[in-house]
RNA sequence: CGGGGCGUGGCGCAGCCUGGUUAGCGCGACUGCUUUGGGAGCAGUAGGACGGAGGUUCAAAUCCUCUCGCCCCGACCA
């Protein structure tokens, strides 16, 4: 990493005997750079793309193994402590229990919940020396649940959280962007277990709190959005969202109240689009006009008076044709939901052929053989476009009821960027996030069909009530370089800094300067003020170039001209500041700044 | 899984199209001297046989086939 320095030994022994000083937890207080395992690198890795992601890699925080694999050194490992203390502390003050369930899981489990099957490729299966079934647990509801219906018989026993930090195993189609989509990393998981649905939204309301304060408390912007419960099941359910460009998250945010939702989920209703006027049903040839916007430029109307016909298979279950107006697209998640069973996806074009006898583009609902859904704007209709069965030709004027039947209809259009918020009407405004954490009642859905169930106060046996709770401890800390990062370095905020404080001696081969560096990093651990000392022999435009890449909140440099003064010079990572500080006050002071900053944050 | 790109000292890359000196450059590492408040200078040293396998050829980093891995886009996904 570094040269060793050429200093006086009993300077030396100091420093090395001080990079052994433990806090309560067992944690280095102090390390210094020439001997800490923090490789840097000067030129951008070729295996990243974002920003985050190279910055990792850059200071020395990652480095990969295989794809959505990766080492987590020293520093990396620094703030994952720090950010699970975060946690622990809000979890533990509501009354949350630690504890460690296995990562590898008997695949029993999982067919007793049904998702084994559900799970699909993601979930990795493996089989142990006796050809046993077993499964990386890419998350844990199952097993907890096993827990719970072992152990809990009464009401009495609840309410209880469980939680732990457990590395999970996804394996992700792609992984990509280092620890934000990894196969393998570190989650924080709570399961709350409830006798009524009263206690179960206490429980919930107890959790959104705690993360709303475990984000507040590591400095992230975040806004928490409704989202789509997905494979985890249950009834509704919270993301927790570091807003930042790169997010593979779309959000909708009403900017007049407080509506927020994950685009997977946004309601929308009421939005524009022209139903027609009543008029008789006209056929009309339309050579080759297969797509939506060619085909109302070449009839000279809006694409909204198009009803869009598209054929969808469920697995499991029988084609259905949804109905949605032109200029709108499908929401795949709600369509998913208004059609319990199976997983449903478009049709191929070959497919959607074979089913309806026509090519795609000519698909109508006239006459149609297979069950019909639309959006709920269609039941305005009072004329539309829509196939007619045949190639070449639409129907103009086809209306809902009179012309074909629709079974149902629902919301099925993906809000975005305009559309009016299903609260209060106002444009809806779009933004990109990152999920850190979810949070899920999941009502039985597991305790269910698992069998864990608790007697009541009146005597009845009933099956508990839960809730689920994820954060993402690496991505939290991903997120975070994401969201706060200049063009020389990561900018850490005081909370899940490594250290607090770079000490950078100038000229470490000046004894006497060495002397006074060795007694101020012996005060700052003494104060607990965690510090890494830059004690190579390198030049100074070097160290403040590494110093400003590993982002640690306070520099403080030492140098024969400051010493001259009796000053230290700090200067302050975020706003890039600039104080002097005495040299026997200097650990007090930054003491005292780390935890004006902690306490602000 | 579909599309695109890339694998050459520790890192970043050139060379490949149009086969032919001893595979090159920058950074890094090591040694010495000088330098010391924003990624120092000079001199020198070490380190790769070109992801792997097979093939074509007098000759392969370079051409062909297969294969493995990585990255990006999409599909997909808590």
């Amino acid at each position: 990493m570094a040269k060793d320095t050429p200093q006086p030994p009993a300077c030396l022994e100091e420093l090395t005997r001080l990079t052994r000083v433990v806090n309560k937890a067992g944690e280095p207080l102090g390390q210094k750079l020439s001997s800490y395992f923090a490789p840097t690198l000067k030129e951008d890795p070729a295996e990243a793309e974002l920003v985050s992601h190279k910055l990792m890699i850059r200071a020395g925080l990652i480095r990969k193994v295989a794809g959505g694999l990766y080492d987590y050194l020293p520093l990396m490992i620094r703030s994952i402590r720090k950010l699970e203390a975060i946690i622990r502390a809000s979890l533990n003050a509501r009354g949350a229990q630690e504890l460690l369930m296995p990562a590898v899981q008997p695949a029993e489990l999982w067919r007793e919940s049904g998702r084994d099957q559900k799970y699909g490729p993601e979930l990795l299966r493996l089989k142990d020396r006796h050809n046993r079934d077993f499964v990386i647990g890419p998350t844990h509801e199952e097993v907890v649940t096993d827990i719970i219906r072992r152990e809990i018989r009464s009401f009495r026993d609840l309410p209880l959280n469980l939680y732990q930090f457990q590395t999970k195993f996804r394996d992700e189609i792609r992984p990509r962007f280092g620890l934000m989509r990894g196969r393998e990393f570190i989650m924080k998981d709570a399961y709350s277990f409830d006798a009524d649905e009263e206690g179960a939204s206490q429980s919930y309301r107890d959790m959104y709190e705690a993360y709303e304060e475990i984000f507040r408390a590591v400095g992230l912007k975040f806004a928490v959005v409704e989202a789509d419960s997905g494979a985890i099941g249950g009834s509704h359910s919270h993301e927790f969202m570091v807003l930042a460009d790169s997010g593979e998250d779309t959000l909708i945010f009403c900017d007049s109240c407080a509506y927020a939702a994950n685009q997977e989920k946004a309601e929308l209703r009421g939005y524009a689009f022209d139903p027609g006027t009543e008029r008789p049903l006209e056929k009309v040839h339309t050579p080759d006009q297969k797509h939506v916007p060619e085909l109302a430029a070449f009839l000279k109307i809006p694409a909204s008076a198009i009803v869009k016909s598209m054929l969808f298979v469920q697995e499991g279950g029988d084609p259905v044709l949804v109905l949605i107006p032109g200029h709108r697209e499908i929401n795949p998640h709600k369509l998913q939901n208004a059609l319990p069973g199976g997983a449903v996806r478009l049709a191929e074009p070959a497919e959607a052929e074979a089913i309806t006898g026509v090519p795609m583009g000519f698909v109508t609902p006239v006459g149609a053989k297979v069950k019909i859904i639309a959006d709920a704007a269609i039941a305005q209709t009072l004329s539309g476009v829509v196939g007619t069965g045949e190639k070449d030709y639409h129907y103009l004027g086809a209306a809902p009821g009179r012309d074909f039947t629709v079974s149902a209809y629902h919301d099925l259009a993906l809000a975005t960027e305009g559309d009016p918020c299903p609260r209060c009407g106002s444009p809806l405004i779009v933004k990109k996030g990152i999920e850190v954490g979810h949070v899920f009642k999941l009502g039985t859905k597991y305790s269910e069909s698992m069998g864990a169930k608790a007697t009541l106060r009146d005597g009845t046996e009933s099956p508990i009530i839960m809730g689920c709770y994820g954060i993402g401890v690496g991505r939290t800390i991903a997120a975070s370089v994401e969201q706060s990062h200049d063009a020389d370095g990561i900018i850490w905020p005081f909370a899940l800094a490594p250290f607090t404080v770079a000490l950078l001696p100038l000229q470490p081969r000046d004894g006497a300067l060495m002397e006074s560096v060795a007694k101020l990093f012996r005060e700052l651990l003494e104060l607990e003020v965690e510090c890494l000392l830059d004690d190579r022999d390198e030049r100074p435009g070097l160290k403040f170039k590494d110093a400003d890449l590993l982002g640690l909140p306070l520099r403080v440099t030492v140098s024969t001209k400051t010493l001259a003064k009796g000053e230290v010079e700090l200067k302050e990572r975020a706003s890039g500041q600039v104080t002097f500080l005495p040299l026997d006050k200097a650990a007090s002071l930054l003491r005292d700044i780390k935890e004006k900053a902690l306490k602000n944050q």
